[in-house]
DNA sequence: ATTGTTTTGTGACGATTGTCACAGGTTAAA
DNA sequence: TTTAACCTGTGACAATCGTCACAAAACAAT
């Protein structure tokens, strides 16, 4: 929670009062490894602060499941045009340790915009970060190579070369496991 | 201004006196083919509703140009990332013919939305809008083949194949001029 | 019509990547 | 410790794509 009060002071200005009406609307679960927090095919209604462990969001692609993010401590995991349109989910996202995240409720989350708007305005906010997020992640598929990719994670999020195995990191940049592999070995 | 009042209406609900307070922050702007409505670099102080013709973004790596969107007829045109967080832009925006906009000028935009929620809501509609559009393409370039890209514009964008050169999709759909053109022929 | 400019199609070739197969390592549970 | 399951590295080979070069076609302007 702790975490949670940081990251949104980070976004906004939030006084102790908003706090107290955006509570009702906050729950705190774990996921254990493997667990879905997100199904594809189902409507997404919460958002997901990541307070412990990690997770992913994959699509299946004709029975192969390729990796579209990650989503580790202090992100929010959830899939926003689901959330926002009430659309069903394309893409499914699963705990892949065991994880800690505090559960944003959205019917809950809309009455406490709406009797608030520090609490309208943070949502607003965490819909930028994810669409900022979102951009940039398409342009490192449009503008780079594999190896660019792989760089560019090196560079500016290490932390999913250091807890993301190989195989998931592969499917996460578009390349075959044994291609990442050897840029790996090229690289050493 | 007709289509854009349908494009607003069809995001929410929007009454006549909230036009009124939107109507100054707008302005009717044409662009000659090859001008520019955001030049990377410089940050977007603008949303354009694109009435007539179709502009392209692309970003610029190491001199080459790679087009990462189009925007035509009832599309908003803009950097929400720069447009957002007041940071400069990454790409260009660019008239590939004359074009007709509509201009929402941040400031003012603002203030109008300070005054009126369903001026504000509209705002984070089309913010949900741009994030929608981007996952999308997103999840092509991440999911598909060049080819499948390819059939997925014929489908879901089949005013791109009309109206857009075969060097100008090459370079949206991440392959090489002669690949894109070989994929054409293939299918035939 | 003619010229010049831009765009598109195509062949040849090399580089990169995906696929398949299998070996070596690591981890976790019994 | 042993086994089983999973992950990673690596070689061989085929398929794909990018690059270069140039021809054909489309378009614009005079």
């Amino acid at each position: 929670m702790k975490n949670l009060l940081a990251y949104i002071h980070s976004l906004t200005n939030f006084s102790a009062e908003s706090w107290e009406i955006l509570s009702p609307a906050l729950t705190t679960i774990t996921f254990e490894k493997d667990q879905y927090l997100l199904e594809a095919g189902k409507v997404c209604d919460a958002l997901f602060f990541v307070s412990g462990g990690y997770c992913r969001a994959f699509y299946d692609k004709d029975g192969q499941e390729i990796n579209t993010d990650f989503f580790f401590e202090n992100d929010i995991a959830t899939n926003i045009n689901s959330f926002a349109k009430a659309e069903k989910s394309e893409f499914s996202i699963q705990a892949c340790e065991d994880v800690t995240v505090v559960r944003f409720d959205k019917k809950k989350l809309r009455e406490a915009a709406e009797h608030d708007p520090e609490i309208d305005g943070l949502g607003r906010k965490c819909l930028q970060q994810i669409a900022a997020k979102q951009e940039k992640h398409a342009a490192m598929y449009k503008l780079m190579t594999a190896q660019e990719r792989y760089e560019y994670l090196e560079k500016y999020a290490p932390e999913v070369l250091q807890r993301v195995s190989l195989t998931q990191i592969a499917s996460y940049l578009g390349v075959a496991r044994e291609t990442l592999s050897r840029i790996r070995s090229r690289r050493l």
